[in-house]
DNA sequence: ACGTAGTGTGTAGATAAAACACAAAAAGGA
DNA sequence: TCCTTTTTGTGTTTTATCTACACACTACGT
């Protein structure tokens, strides 16, 4: 019996911009599913990693520096018979954050693909299972930020402590108060002051902090 | 340019048998690695589905009932181009926990194969890439253990408080006091006294418990 | 009967989490 | 200019959780 089958790697490709989480979906051009949304995704040659693919995806399809994120990290294997429509493709995700300072100098081929940043609160139709894909993906995010430097991550450049709060609760789920948040948070000494305040916003302005980038650090939140 | 490359599942099934965790290993009977110990697999065909192989390698290489796991949950990606001696076989993880009462109704072919139960702590010489993988499905038990229902599943029958903690220990590598341990789990009433005790061993005897069946539950640990 | 090995138990101090209300800084409109 | 609205910033008290710690009980072996 010959196998014939190809192996995918299909990107969540997180960033926040406002305090807002975001992924990048491309319109689809063609059918199936023309004119949903997809995932950038590269079929795995074999002679390639799956890292490479997921450079070439990140290149080709996001029009993002293969070396943009912040952080790259395997997901879950998708691997439903039907799930594709007319040949068999195993898809393994993988789950990237990116500095929202990179994420507008995309420069796109005239007129070809329309790649766009989404707020994950309001997706368009996804393409395939691509919905279930970003579901689980979102999941992955909860655990990171839980237990892991997800924030970190997230947040390469200066933001408030609100948008910090923000991101964490649309992304875990928990609602929490403000004073215990920004309590817990400044009594590690992950973050530095910057000096600078927000400016033009309504109502007071608020601090912009940084992550201080140092050696080790075990925990956050 | 013609694609040419396998998927194989790979599983670490783990059980706990006197509160030892135990990995189920192969020993090769031919070359390469022949002498070595392996980690049950099976080549994944174009029309199943990764748990169909997962299935095919529970019978045919681990010779256990393919529904004896209490979980089974899908692992890492391994696929480092030389992984394989000759071909290119990427090898997706699934870690298993089985109960230790099912774990030595092995019937195993006169002569054939050898199948052996390993404690975790002391590992014979491993094939292939088998070394890492099992080390990745301890990190993936630990995380289970410390933040889902990871101990309940490891113990489906009666145990006893030390064992619990002993396994504890072991996968995550916390050293705890045995009060502090025992009041943890007392307090969440996850737990219920058999009213037997253990027989026969050195030392006062132990009290027998074990999980409560019950509906829903949050934390473990 | 005595030693040895392993299990079972409670309390006080420290640390972290949760609940809670008002003042400060800007923008917009009367 | 003053008042209202909006959003940020701040401290204390209570509660729960975690940590540290010492001695008695029950079997087995000699």
């Amino acid at each position: 019996m010959e196998d014939n089958y190809k192996i995918e790697t299909i990107l969540n490709i997180f960033t926040v911009v406002n305090g807002e989480l975001n992924i990048l979906l491309i319109k689809r051009q063609d059918e199936p599913y023309k004119g949903y949304w997809e995932l950038p995704s590269m079929i795995m040659h074999h002679d390639e990693l799956l890292m490479d693919s997921v450079c070439l995806a990140m290149e080709k399809r996001a029009y993002l520096p293969s070396d943009a994120f912040i952080s790259c990290n395997q997901g879950y294997v998708f691997d439903a018979l039907d799930r594709k429509v007319d040949e068999r493709v195993i898809g393994v995700t993988y789950n990237c954050i990116i500095d929202s300072r990179v994420a507008d100098e995309r420069k796109l081929p005239m007129g070809l693909d329309e790649v766009e940043w989404f707020a994950v609160s309001s997706l368009p139709k996804l393409a395939y299972d691509h919905q279930s894909i970003v579901y689980k993906a979102l999941n992955s995010l909860k655990m990171k930020i839980l237990y892991e430097d997800g924030l970190r991550e997230l947040f390469p450049s200066d933001f408030t402590l609100p948008e910090l709060q923000r991101v964490y609760e649309i992304i875990t789920g928990n609602k929490c108060d403000r004073r215990n948040f920004r309590k817990k948070l400044l009594d590690q000494d992950l973050l530095e002051d910057t000096g600078y305040k927000t400016e033009g916003s309504q109502g007071r302005p608020a601090k912009l902090y940084r992550f201080k980038d140092d050696i080790e650090f075990l925990e956050v939140i």
